[in-house]
DNA sequence: TTTATTCTTGACAATATCGTCAAACTTGAC
DNA sequence: GTCAAGTTTGACGATATTGTCAAGAATAAA
């Protein structure tokens, strides 16, 4: 390898997934890149191809932390104990920084419209190991609702994540994100 | 008055509508709107001042027509009959078009952090409206979940609603999402 | 019919992007 | 130390968008 590359990708990856995640995919332009990671745009263009490209990569180190951090969430306690620990890792993921960074998974799948198959493609991949991991952390928990059925009770979940993101956006808190999680989960799998 | 406007103002909003629907506030460019309106867009900066303020009047349109629709769908039946009907209009609401439109709410939220005040109190009071109509209509219902609070279970429900939206936009097609909403309102207010 | 007011039109400057490229530079291998 | 290959840099042209403006057109009132 001669004339080697100057730039710690690793961490060029690390500060692409800090601009991508607070302004978006779309938002984010090759010259906020350029200005945040301290590499030119014309290496960012050599090195990755384009913006997508660095956002896949972006992306993908952003999904592997998070799925981790839903595994460990998930990994014991009865259903509800379960299904509240991943909301309240959800609820800190998405209202850390100032101002609060958001989701960047809702973000992105919102602009499905102007965003490439890869794009809408890891968003899809990542929401469906989300609930396939929810499903089987229910399924062998103690305290499962016996009259739904888990993978349905699983995409429920996953939609209501969703959904807290979108509120976040529309300005609620944490301790209201918090409030609506727990009152999910009480109505879910709660004992009556 | 003298020099009369020489478009439909209904009519140019409406229009307006349709591409803030289809592009989001933050995509559709003036340009855009001149197109589809056939107003130039001189004209339109001379009537309106800007594109935030197009998109405010549309805005304040869809509101209207959306919160109309949600008050009839939470009209009569029991708890749940009434959840199951709002759930049917705001999936057709995103799903219908081809391809297509989404949540306009949704997609507005979550461009809240480049959008102005004004745009995020519309979305805001959007959903604080919706809670109140929910509120209210599983209040005064036969079948509500007594160990919850009306307040609190809507504002899961609204949640709930945005998740959807979110789907939607991750590629879920209506069977799917009513599947979701159908299995969340059961789990919610289902007789055991 | 005249007039004053408003609207419409096309053009303008300013800015922000993108993607490309040739020249200069750096580096590891020989 | 020399060389070849990859990297960095700054500049370029192309395109898109915004907001403004002067001149022309249209209209309601006097």
């Amino acid at each position: 390898m001669v004339g080697a590359r100057q730039f710690d990708e690793q961490e060029v990856i690390a500060i692409a997934l800090e601009v991508f995640w607070r302004k978006g995919l779309h938002d984010a332009s090759m010259q906020d890149l350029a200005t945040a990671t301290g590499v030119q745009r014309g290496s960012l263009y050599n090195a990755y191809g384009d913006k997508e490209a660095i956002f896949l990569r972006a992306f993908d180190q952003y999904a592997g932390l998070f799925l981790e951090a839903a595994r460990n969430a998930l990994a014991k306690g009865d259903a509800a104990a379960r299904l509240q620990k991943l909301f309240d890792m959800i609820i800190v993921n998405m209202t850390s920084g100032s101002p609060p960074r958001g989701c960047l998974t809702t973000r992105t799948a919102l602009d499905a419209a102007v965003s490439s198959a890869h794009v809408r493609e890891r968003v899809q991949n990542l929401l469906s190991r989300l609930e396939h991991l929810i499903s089987e952390a229910v399924s062998s928990a103690a305290g499962a609702p016996a009259t739904i059925d888990a993978n349905r009770l699983a995409r429920v979940v996953v939609t209501f994540t969703r959904g807290l993101a979108v509120m976040e956006r529309a300005g609620y808190g944490r301790k209201h994100l918090n409030e609506a999680a727990v009152t999910f989960v009480d109505a879910l799998v709660g004992d009556a």
